[in-house]
DNA sequence: CTGTTAGCGCTTTCAT
DNA sequence: ATGAAAGCGCTAACAG
């Protein structure tokens, strides 16, 4: 592999000649510059990465660290970051901390050590003070689906309580009354602000909240099933059940279909997140629209913009759900 | 951030010591070693990685390019070989080539220029000669889903053949004769591969193959609809039909349903790959396993064994498919 | 506009 | 067992 001093050795100029070149300063002849172009063609020169960011103490690289490498969300997260990236010129360095505190602290440690010149988190075990501290330090980053006060401009998330809104107030536009609720575990923070919704909905309706139609769930697609059938044994009386996403919500209609109930003539459903796979529901999932591609692509070009001075665009920190009707829902 | 400098003034040692104990190299005094332990721990050294790659010519990462990053396959694929790398020290540097070649060559100049010490390659438009070359260069690589016979030991992929063998003899198993196949493109080895399979499974039964039973669609969803769409207009007579993956069985489904067919009933379905949301279909899709994750994990062995020389295992480069029966097969 | 000269932080001979 | 010193390949003042 040629090094820059063959370059410059073959074109007959300085190393700081081609480095130059090599980073597109001004203020090159453009006689030494085809020189020296022309010598690295020879050589088939290609720049050593780890040296340029040794010297430079940048490695154009943003590390990722999300919760799962798996499942709809994380896959259309991760795909839009990429892409962005890469469209700057710079790389993804990804990593998973599965949702557990050590496991997330050693996956921030392995980005930092890595020289990551930011850092793009999706994480739900690490502590808000954790964060607060970190973000004292020299590594920049985004936090993503969180909110943190003491450092909100860093933030992206939905606007939760909206979408929990929306779901319900769906709903009840549609006749239903009687509407069971299977959430995630209500120590998020996102499913603590989607109930908020939920109950602002029913107020707003008149319609009392009550608590034997929820069930805390883990949004893994058993603990909607699992939810249903508790609904069910617990004699609860509904014609519809609110989902905190579409993995339960499918477990939820397989509960239902357990019971030989049709959907939605007997019981209709909505989820959330609207992944790819509602679609391929049947009947085709109702639910409520999370623009994470929006989300991811916005926070890589705060990025791109406060780390790399990129580009120059107008940053929004929160985002917007939206319901997307399609066939779960009974009109009565 | 304290460097190996500070470490050796404030342990009173020299450089070289402190590299030695940060190496777990042998012949270091007790005595030097806890020094030079309470000096890092005094200053909260961290050994930065980008100098150690420089001086060492080894990054410690080793590069993955894949098709896409979302999709159950993909995700799953990804998801095993970050956790088998993390596991033993290593890290993933992770991109993306579209299944276009231009764009995978990219990526791939990219993970060498990025000094990967190997590369886990999943690519479909790069031709096989170009690899065949790529493999005498100084950057060793495996490569997923593709048999090319000149480098096969660096292959790890799914006997196809048998795959497409089991379907179509389940499905004359359960007494079904007409048998429809909506295939992928038909340039991919491992769509014909596949279609081999079929074939000789249809002729052990003396069924004879008909080319009018046959689609081509591209992987997709919606070209499964299509595909049924196809069928169904060019008065074909089948009672079931096998889908070269399972997103587009969905799509066949999805194409049944608008037909008013129920399924199983008047339509059997089979798909391919075991993709997670098959479980969430209705009625729950019958499918050939591809066991992906098995895949990505014996790849990710080879490369610790035989790039950083960790692991001893057997090396195993073809995975076998097998049928996972449920409920969209009807038996006549 | 170009070249000289120190580093960036760590590894690795080679002596001792 | 330990230390001195020479790089790894490149960037970035600085001087000219």
């Amino acid at each position: 592999m040629a090094t820059i001093y063959e370059v410059s050795a073959l074109a007959g100029v300085s190393l700081s000649s081609v480095s130059r070149v090599l980073n597109d300063h001004e203020h090159v002849s453009k006689k030494t510059k085809q020189k020296v172009v022309a010598a690295m063609n020879e050589l088939d020169y290609r720049p050593n990465t780890i040296a340029r960011s040794l010297a430079s103490n940048c490695s154009n690289s943003v590390g990722v660290l999300v919760s799962e490498l798996h499942g709809p969300f994380f896959g259309a997260m991760l795909s839009t970051i990429e892409l962005e990236l890469r469209n700057a010129g710079k790389h993804a360095v990804i990593t998973a901390g599965h949702s557990d505190e050590e496991s997330e602290k050693k996956g921030l440690d392995f980005l930092i050590d890595r020289n990551c010149d930011a850092l793009i988190l999706h994480v739900d075990a690490i502590s808000d003070e954790y964060l607060i501290k970190l973000s004292k330090g020299k590594t920049p980053f985004v936090i993503l689906n969180r909110y943190i006060s003491e450092i909100k401009d860093n933030c992206f998330y939905l606007n939760n309580e909206l979408g929990g809104y929306l779901a319900a107030k769906h709903l009840i536009e549609q006749g239903h009354k009687d509407i069971a609720y299977i959430s995630g575990p209500t120590t998020k923070q996102d499913t603590a602000e989607r109930l908020v919704g939920h109950k602002k909905a029913l107020t707003e309706a008149h319609i009392s909240f009550k608590e034997n139609l929820i069930y805390e769930g883990d949004y893994l697609t058993e603990s909607g099933r699992d939810g249903f059938n508790s609904l069910i044994k617990n004699k609860a009386t509904f014609t519809a059940v609110i989902c905190s996403n579409d993995e339960m919500a499918s477990g939820a209609m397989r509960g239902a279909r357990d019971h030989k109930l049709l959907i939605p003539e007997q019981c209709s459903f909505i989820g959330f997140d609207n992944a790819f796979f509602t679609e391929y529901l049947y009947p085709q999932l109702t639910t409520i629209n999370f623009p994470v591609n929006d989300m991811a692509k916005m926070s890589t070009l705060w990025i791109l913009q406060n780390v790399y001075k990129q580009k120059e665009i107008k940053i929004t920190n929160i985002f917007t759900p939206k319901l997307i009707e399609r066939k779960s829902v009974l009109q009565k």
